[in-house]
RNA sequence: GGCGGCAUAGCUCAGUUGGCUAGAGCAUGCGGUUCAUACCCGCAGUGUCCCCGGUUCGAAUCCAGGUGCCGCUACCA
């Protein structure tokens, strides 16, 4: 019979900087679901890789005085980067795919140009906004806080021709297809796609740039560059060998059974991909599944913050196994989770040390002990032993269950239910006080059985989570082949035989010292956190010059604050009332609230450009703009409003 | 502001279609055990189920309103 296919993939990762554990979490999500396919007998394709173009890569090179080739090549191949994380990891991915592998260059042209073919990409220009220091433009809705959603910068009014994808055209088709199906899932992310994006009117999407070269050309368009939703989202199907040679295995694999994606990113994933999929007319993915962040403190991991968490420290530390469990036993997968130093420790040492750990331990020492390491055939099972062996082959279709379900921290619970009712079977017969009547040996040998075959069952479980201990507990139980430890097995008591040979081995996971460790991680830490951060980043300095007169046109004036209040519902605007030397007032609203509270800046004289367009903001008028002094310190975006002398009258011109 | 989510034991969270005398794990206290990694087993708790109304024989669960947190989105020219 021929297996059932399973592809599965992670996102491609935007290898600017090293990743984090969010990354992680989300790689061995994938590993450990590719995995449990693979146990289940599946024939499985699971695809990883990393998005390699764009303009900030571009910028990272040139900062690095490199190519944006070389700057890549390090962050992925280079000495800690990603290919020794997922190496460190234990990743067991089948293929890696780089955007700027030849064969997707070549696939994403013939892409770009079939759809140009067929219409849904077309030449236009449009009215955009554009980011000076990172030369990008972006669409309204593309904007983050109103700035530059790469830089965080202001932007302002432009023209660009461009190529654009008619997302629209496919609206109505994904919106049912989110609501009408479960293509996406968690369900709670339906809702947010569809009033938040598809309902308020879908624009076309803009599929092409010329204000950056690193990235692939449109063949027949010299100048043009494929932004990112073709080139990154298409490598799901060209890793398949789609419109390219290098594979051919797009017809077994194709459609992909789950996309596992980071929420920040299901938006793509869930409107933009399946759009671009129906124009090319080809079948959609089965499953989008939005999983949660690892949040740190309540709040969100950035490297803005200085808060993100170092895999390779965790892991080096305390073992893969034990992060990758970790990972995935804690945290519900649809959801947010909160990441601790402690939280983690006590994973270790409640469910890994003192549960499985000790259970291997004790019942391996016991064999050795009173059998020598090989348990006599005869045996007496008796009616005592009924409840466990329900329990512990009934545990197969249990896990299965959740494991279908991606509920991996509900099919770890199941697992360890059962380990936690082996732990009360030795107690309740007592093995040691078996061990001195010599007419209970046969009992005691049943008992010890029943033990190693429970640490086989779980073993044989927990393989998708931590593989590299599934292995060290077979060969500690005496375990032969393989045929003791594959699916079929999980689910039948007596697969090891009587007289397999048991020795105690080392520890598996060696208690952790709870509070010398997290003494030592937070110092750890704290000193890589002051190393990431610069003290004091500045913004890029202009490379062109502007025109004398066009500095000339710009009137700075020095404004005395009249008055000053924070914006009704605004969490960031403050309005302020100016003297500006006319005698009537000039309002202006400033978006500073982070930094300044109204009543600390009456009175104070500012300097302002006036003759700025007024721009209405939460409906009040800005006329002009409040100069301040930006840069970032330790990470953090700081701003100093230009406060000058209060002997300079108001109006007063700069020049 | 728009949309969505969440609020349950000291902590992290389960609680399906209303039937609960509200649960689990961790932490805490007490007892047992000695095979084992100071481990394991048992027992013991404690709750305005955010607030206020309503529907109902019956509400943690459903409805209306409120409060607080979070996310996305808009507003920081």
């Amino acid at each position: 019979m021929e297996k059932k296919k399973f592809y599965i993939t992670t996102p491609i990762y935007y290898p600017s900087d090293k990743l984090h554990i969010g990354h992680t979490y989300c790689t061995v999500a994938t590993d450990a679901m590719a995995r449990y396919k693979r146990l289940t007998g599946c024939d499985v394709m699971f695809l990883t890789g990393t998005d390699e173009h764009g303009q900030k890569i571009e910028d990272k090179a040139r900062e690095a005085g490199v190519t944006p080739k070389q700057f890549v090549d390090n962050i992925v191949e280079g000495k800690g980067g990603i290919l020794d994380l997922w190496k460190l990891m234990n990743i067991s991915n089948d293929r890696f795919i780089r955007t700027t592998d030849d064969y997707h260059v070549e696939a994403i042209q013939k892409i770009f140009r079939k759809m140009y073919d067929n219409g849904d990409i077309y030449k236009g220009k449009y009215v955009g906004k554009y980011c000076k220091p990172c030369e990008s433009f972006w669409t309204e809705s593309q904007l983050k806080d109103g700035c530059c959603p790469d830089c965080g910068r202001p932007v302002v009014d432009a023209e660009e021709e461009a190529y654009f994808f008619r997302l629209s055209k496919y609206a109505g088709r994904v919106r049912e297809l989110l609501v009408d199906t479960d293509f996406l899932q968690p369900r709670s992310r339906v809702n947010e796609m569809v009033n938040n994006f598809i309902d308020p009117g879908l624009e076309d999407l803009c599929v092409s740039r010329t204000s950056f070269t690193w990235g692939i050309p449109v063949d027949f368009d010299p100048g043009h560059v494929v932004y990112v939703w073709i080139d990154a989202l298409s490598n799901y199907i060209t890793a398949l060998g789609y419109d390219n040679e290098k594979y051919h295995d797009y017809e077994k694999y194709w459609p992909c059974d789950v996309h596992f994606v980071g929420k920040e990113i299901v938006r793509f994933h869930s409107i933009i991909w399946p759009a671009m999929l129906m124009s090319l007319g080809e079948p959609l993915p089965k499953r989008v599944f939005g999983h949660g962040w690892l949040l740190l403190d309540g709040g969100k991991m950035s490297k803005s913050k200085g808060n993100v968490v170092d895999p390779y420290l965790l892991a080096e530390r305390y073992g893969t196994d034990a992060l990758r469990f970790f990972l995935l036993r804690s945290f519900p997968f649809g959801q947010d989770g909160n990441f601790s130093n402690e939280l983690l420790i006590q994973c270790i040492n409640t469910d890994l040390a003192n549960d499985l750990g000790n259970l291997l331990s004790r019942t391996t020492a016991m064999v050795e002990k009173y059998f020598g390491g090989q348990l006599p055939a005869e045996q007496e099972g008796t009616d005592q032993d009924g409840e466990l062996l329900v329990l512990a082959t009934a545990l197969r279709g249990k896990y299965e269950e959740q494991m279908e379900k991606f509920a991996f921290q509900s099919a770890i619970a199941e697992v360890f239910a059962v380990i936690s009712r082996a732990n009360k079977y030795i107690d309740e017969n007592a093995p040691w006080v078996l061990a001195k009547d010599e007419a209970k040996r046969p009992r005691l040998a049943r008992v010890m059985y029943n033990l190693l075959e429970v640490l086989r069952i779980c073993g044989t479980l927990l393989i998708p989570f931590i593989p590299e201990t599934s292995a060290k507990i077979f060969n500690q139980i005496g375990v032969e082949n393989e045929d003791q430890t594959n699916w079929d097995s999980a689910a039948q008591w007596g697969a090891l035989p009587a007289a397999a040979v048991v020795h105690k081995g080392e520890n598996i996971f060696p208690r952790i010292d709870a509070e010398k460790e997290l003494a030592a991680l937070d110092e750890i830490q704290a000193e890589a956190h002051k190393a990431a951060l610069p003290a004091v980043e500045l913004e890029p300095f202009a490379t062109e010059n502007v025109p004398f007169d066009t500095f000339a046109a710009c009137d700075f004036r020095a404004v005395k604050v009249k008055a000053c209040e924070a914006v009704k519902k605004s969490e960031k605007l403050l309005r302020f009332t100016l003297d500006d030397g006319t005698g009537t007032d000039r309002q202006i609203l400033s978006g500073i609230h982070k930094w300044y509270e109204p009543e600390a800046l009456v009175g104070k004289t500012l300097v302002a450009i006036v003759n700025l367009p007024p721009r209405k903001m939460m409906g009040l008028d800005s006329c002009g703009m409040l100069i301040s002094a930006v840069h970032t310190e330790h990470g953090e975006e700081t701003l100093n409003l230009i406060i000058v002398d209060d002997a300079i009258p108001a109006g007063a011109k700069l020049c």
